[in-house]
DNA sequence: CATGATTGTTTCAGAAAATCAAGCATTTCT
DNA sequence: AGAAATGCTTGATTTTCTGAAACAATCATG
């Protein structure tokens, strides 16, 4: 069951969640500089890393303008860490990937890893074991995409 | 105790706070949308309802530069949700705060009591509790402010 | 299969956000 | 009092972002 959640104690608890993302942020922003990369940038370096994608799924993944898109992707492109490739099934599609250096960059980066490494160094696998089921509960954390 | 943390476990938790991130991210930017504010606008206006402050202290906690501050706050002056006043102590400094009726905006844009409201709806009292706990324990989510 | 609608990307214009360097006023230090 | 430091603003420039319009390619449908 749930009651409705205005009571300090969820408050508190959004509080903290805020705090952990700005500390989330803040290290992104720090690894994205240090790299001469913006943060918007290192995002999404760090999407192509993954895995190549259209331009279209970049915008849906990143919720903002296709159009947004082409001008992160132009610069990306411009320093050699993205290229644009046809897609071989649709002739209007452009997929973006990352090239080697790209990878190493993204690699370098750091991004979840370093953040798993120093942020949760504090708390025992059993800990974290709990903190996992406590997060999925939040809904929408469930699936891996909207 | 703990060890490094470089497991699955720790890797997933990582990802589940990356997923909570963009959804606290995504509520708010709806929500500044749906005011007519950038998030920008929207995040320091949130910051001067809970309490007035210097130009210099903004920028520090947005992490910018305060030349950048002055341009957010010139919009959200020129709207009439902020005002700009002068510290009786020093007269460098000037004090950002927010109108009437910035303190009702930054009411109507929710924050953090409609965060709670929404994605904590399904955790238990006592599961909320143990979510806190181990949130306090990652490292720079102890104290106010850095 | 031809035509019309839809889709994927880009270009353009424009606002906002962000950085950096410089400038000005005020405060603080010596 | 004079020099250094502090707080804010201005101006120049880049990046992010949106929205409208253009263009090519695909899809749907009669």
């Amino acid at each position: 069951m749930s009651t409705p959640r205005s009571d300090p104690l969820a408050l508190e608890v959004v509080d903290l969640i805020g705090t952990v993302v700005a500390r989330y942020h803040e290290e992104y922003a720090e690894a994205a500089t240090r790299h001469h990369l913006t943060v918007a940038q290192a995002r999404v370096l760090a999407l192509l890393a993954t895995e190549p994608a259209a331009m279209r799924s970049i915008a849906r993944q990143l919720r903002c303008e296709p159009s947004n898109v082409t001008g992160i992707i132009d610069r990306l492109e411009a320093r050699g860490l993205v290229e644009r490739l046809p897609d071989p099934v649709d002739r209007r599609v452009r997929i973006a990937a990352a090239t080697d250096e790209g990878h190493r960059t993204a690699r370098d980066l750091g991004g979840a890893p370093s953040f798993a490494r120093e942020a949760l160094a504090e708390l025992s696998a059993e800990e974290l074991g709990t903190l996992r089921d406590l997060l999925r509960r939040i809904p929408g954390c469930g699936g891996t995409d909207v």
